[in-house]
DNA sequence: GGAATAGTGTCTCTCAGACACTATGAC
DNA sequence: GTCATAGTGTCTGAGAGACACTATTCC
């Protein structure tokens, strides 16, 4: 039996791009202002083309099948293009997809997410649009639910993988860890509990166990006692041996 | 600026399609042998196509634009249609793609795993054969690697969910349940904990909360004590307050 | 010294793991 | 009674939650 061709969707991809802002993430060491809280924040880029153009959405476009190897390469080129960034944590979401998505025909697009630290977008594209993640709505397409899906995948893989790590730069404090930590989780957390966990937290590298947060000779400098920064011994994902 | 139009990609769904044999689970109630241990196994179909004819493959096909509301109900017809099955566990897991997974052109398909209880399956198609899911290898296009993250999901989420009880007919004891659980996991767990679990297990119906698992008047008899058959107070999936 | 953040020590209480135990029905 | 499966009671040990405490820096 000959293969019987259908007519075929249009396919594109989208991408949920998260960061996070405020409390000591991003502030300057010297800020004199009281702490205030870390909030997790959806990069949007106005909209280019029709439908819609000029509104803020997650950044998207056609699949390429001439120069894109997979669907995870084109995600990583539509970051590139829209966004100007290179080498962040990108992660398949999940396909959306019918007849009536789509005003011109029937689509899909596969929506993936993405960590990125906030000074990296600083550098990057200057038209992008930050917006509490927890609070975007009136996004065109079905953007809204995409990104409360990929809101949803990125607090519950924080309950129980080194996810929201991919949300710092390379050196971090254990403080900005835990406010990333409470900013996605969207609760606090108890300080001594999570630095025992934090610091418990092994990664296996072949046969042997090494901690996954090892200790830097820098420290973080500020108005009060200095902060010993750290760095990931892997850029895996870790999975913790319980739930917070 | 008018929207350019990309040539556009093959577009598929496949299935994969889990259930459970052996032990309790599939054996009548008077069976003499002593117990053998229940086994997950994943439902393949014999290829009727090009390429690859007759080999047994994942149920799948090509997305029907004019007949699929979407990729969900595409998933759904294609268990209708090749396995005889209606009304199971479907949930989408993962959409693959690349310039080479298809020898046709550059494709993309959205794998869907699905759980059906193997009584379900004795009176649907007649060509399904089964194989032990956790030694399905040799099977066409990137089946295999499907396959396998399927498997990886249906575990990880029986570790927080009861999701296995969709492995089950709708009622069951908590012996069967146990064992599917088991098969799942692919260890034994500890009996009383089990049970202790599963029996505390609470789901909210508006504002009250009532048992997961729902006692009923009939009673499974075999040679040995009879074990109180349950059914589940709602089909949607139940997290766990904590791990096992 | 005070203010503010960084970081630790330790108690408690919950709950999963362990396992011995009882219950029931066919024979 | 025995056999086999169904189902329970209870101890314990690990570890998350809670919170008081100490440490370090700038002023």
């Amino acid at each position: 039996m000959v293969s019987y061709e259908f007519p075929r969707p249009i396919a594109t991809v989208d991408v949920v791009l998260f960061t996070v802002i405020g409390g000591q993430v991003t502030e300057p060491a010297d800020r004199a202002s009281p702490r205030d809280e870390a909030s997790v924040q959806v990069v949007l880029v106005p909209r280019r083309a029709e439908p819609f153009p000029g509104a803020p959405a997650i950044p998207g476009g056609y699949l390429r099948i001439g120069e894109d190897a997979d669907l995870a390469a084109a995600a990583a080129r539509v970051l590139r293009e829209k966004c100007g960034l290179r080498e962040v944590f990108l992660e398949q979401l999940f396909t959306y997809s019918g007849a009536t998505r789509d005003p011109r025909d029937w689509s899909l697009t596969t929506a993936y997410y993405a960590l990125v630290p906030h000074e990296l977008l600083r550098g990057a594209a200057a038209d992008l649009v930050l917006r509490p993640a927890d609070r975007a709505s009136g996004l065109p397409f079905d953007h809204d639910r995409i990104v409360a899906d990929g809101l949803r995948r990125l607090r519950g893989k924080a309950t129980y993988t080194t996810l929201p790590t991919n949300l710092l730069p390379p050196r971090f404090t254990l403080s900005q860890l835990e406010e990333v930590y409470e900013a996605v989780l969207g609760r606090k957390v108890h300080t001594s509990s999570f630095r025992r966990k934090m610091g418990e937290l092994e990664v296996r590298v072949g046969a042997e166990a090494t901690p996954f947060l090892q200790k830097t000779e820098q420290s973080r400098r500020g108005k009060f006692r200095p902060a010993v920064m750290y760095r990931k011994a892997t850029a895996e994902l870790v999975s913790f041996p319980q739930y917070f």
